[in-house]
DNA sequence: GACATTAGTCACAATTCGTGACTAATTCGA
DNA sequence: TCGAATTAGTCACGAATTGTGACTAATGTC
């Protein structure tokens, strides 16, 4: 039986937070040779479900539960090597809640997202790609509530904001904007772990939003 | 001798402003029936090119030469229905500098983007997605100037602004921003067209930029 | 030459933003 | 038991950015 070239390949970089830093979930592929290789979660979409059924159905045996967010980052279709050698991959990326983790499937394992092992190059872009895109609609979609437990602190999610941009926020700009938007509301709970003064626990819940549309920027436009 | 089903297209959407608003080109295609069909130029990838190479092949009979730029959107792979039944389509989108669609290849024409004649519900998705992409990265890419020839004046430049984000910008706060984002530089060339004062011709030369990373914005995040 | 039309600039009020300093509530160790 | 350390949360003020109307400039038209 001789494999066939496989036309596509759905790929998915799951990503949670362990500590200060972003995780990304790999698995152990059962090389013959004593070698020990990793790969994205991936598989060839079935002529009967979409892309976007295909990725859920590859994420679902290595993370135990759905993710809380699935979106599509782009497709691939360079020449770049893949573990299966499709000409197109589809890259998704999957948030995944801070600690909810918990039972991972068979040879699977997270890594530091700028400590990766070798990987196949082609997979290697669809992770810088995944964190392009979310860098890119961080402003735009409650991708930092995704990473954090349905109730949380605001020093936890100015944490996942901090670990995003790759910069420090100034405390009381961080909240005086989160205010202004009305993402956040407030539990009547509150977290004392550790020590300091116990922080209020809030959870994500939008408010209409009245437009606010503002001038034209042109923040980040340049040479390309 | 069977068609098999196809597993991939590559669709473009090339966008170029006429008079007020944006058109996007589509190709009449040789129904045997009297009725007329259209659809987005598309194509499969051949084994030997990459899929933006694809792309690039996809646009070039219909368009005379290449577009400004031309860019990936996203793969569809829903169930909605393709021209080529591909169960997998790759959307680009691809600006072309106003004037600049000269010599239209055979059964090719310009349609407003809101007044399209019906085309396959994939290619009305890829059309939507490629609408969105591009306001999506307007503030992030110079996408504005691939709409224009190479030297324009201010109004003009405003103007497809204007057309993109769907709203009215001041002139002295559009202004004000381009001035501070170091994006344009003057010609020594004017140009009188029509009544009014001439207006000063200027072209795209982005300078490099200081790193001006402002705090957090929660812009558009809302409630998907 | 008056007027309509388009280009380009100015200036000021209003808003937003960056920042340091403050108060509050807790744990830990002496 | 008290004080230092630690984390949460708020305030306020100067600086920077933005929205806007009004102004000047240069052309064509009647």
């Amino acid at each position: 039986m001789s494999a066939r070239r496989p036309a596509l390949s759905v790929d998915v970089v799951s990503l949670t937070p362990h500590g200060r830093r972003l995780t990304v979930l790999l698995v152990r592929v059962g090389d013959s040779r004593s070698k020990e290789r990793w790969e994205l979660p991936n598989d060839a979409p079935r002529s009967d479900e979409t892309i976007d059924e295909a990725a859920a159905r590859v994420v679902r045996p290595t993370l135990g539960a759905q993710p809380a967010m699935l979106e599509q980052v782009a497709a691939f279709g360079d020449r770049r090597r893949h573990p299966s050698d499709a000409a197109v991959s589809i890259g998704y990326v999957a948030l995944v809640a801070s600690g909810a983790s918990a039972s991972l499937g068979g040879d699977a394992a997270w890594f530091p997202v700028d400590e990766l092992p070798p990987i196949a190059p082609r997979q290697r872009a669809i992770v810088d790609g995944a964190m392009h895109a979310v860098r890119a609609r961080l402003d735009q979609s409650p991708i930092a509530f995704r990473l954090l437990p349905s109730t949380f602190t605001l020093s936890q999610l100015q944490e996942i904001y901090e670990l995003l941009l790759g910069r420090r926020l100034h405390k009381a700009s961080f909240r005086r904007a989160l205010h202004a938007s009305w993402l956040v509301e407030p539990t009547d709970e509150w977290r004392s772990e550790g020590r300091g003064r116990p922080a209020q626990l809030f959870r994500y819940a939008p408010r209409k939003r009245r437009g606010s549309r503002r001038g034209v920027r042109f923040e980040g436009v340049s040479g390309t």
